[in-house]
DNA sequence: AGCACA
């Protein structure tokens, strides 16, 4: 009964080291080891692009925004641009507010205008589109 | 950082 089950622990031990071993190309490669949350597994199978935080959306969701900033302003910025439907403001988060445009088309053109637009100098406003 | 209206 030793027997089986020492052969059993040592194969094992074995394949874990077989499975490491195939690292030293990347040893090689750049002299040191890179972590491996950082290696990307051989096949990629996750499909995950990290570019796209907010699907395309006809309401745009903006940050940074000054506490002071009115509803009046925003509308007065993003009229010059395209004409919106509504902008709103979220009082119980200050420093974020959406504006709705007709189509996804017009706000992402007002998005990509006014983006990083300084409202004060101390705060260049982001905008991302809308989750909902 | 934080996503509200209808």
């Amino acid at each position: 009964m030793e027997v089986l089950v020492a052969g059993k622990n040592k194969k094992e031990q074995h394949d874990a080291q077989a499975g490491l071993g195939l690292n030293p190309a990347y040893v090689g490669a750049y002299g040191a080891a890179p972590p491996l949350s950082q290696i990307p597994y051989p096949g990629g199978v996750k499909s995950l692009v990290p570019e796209a935080p907010a699907p395309p959306n006809n309401i745009l969701f903006m940050q940074n925004l000054p506490h002071e900033t009115t509803p009046l302003m925003l509308q007065m910025l993003f009229h010059q641009y395209h004409v919106f439907k509504e902008v709103r403001m979220v009082e119980t988060k200050p420093g974020i507010a959406f504006v709705e445009y007709t189509d996804e088309m017009q706000s992402t053109a007002a998005m990509q205008a006014l983006q990083g637009f300084k409202i004060t100098q101390q705060n260049p406003m982001l905008i991302t589109y809308a989750k909902n």
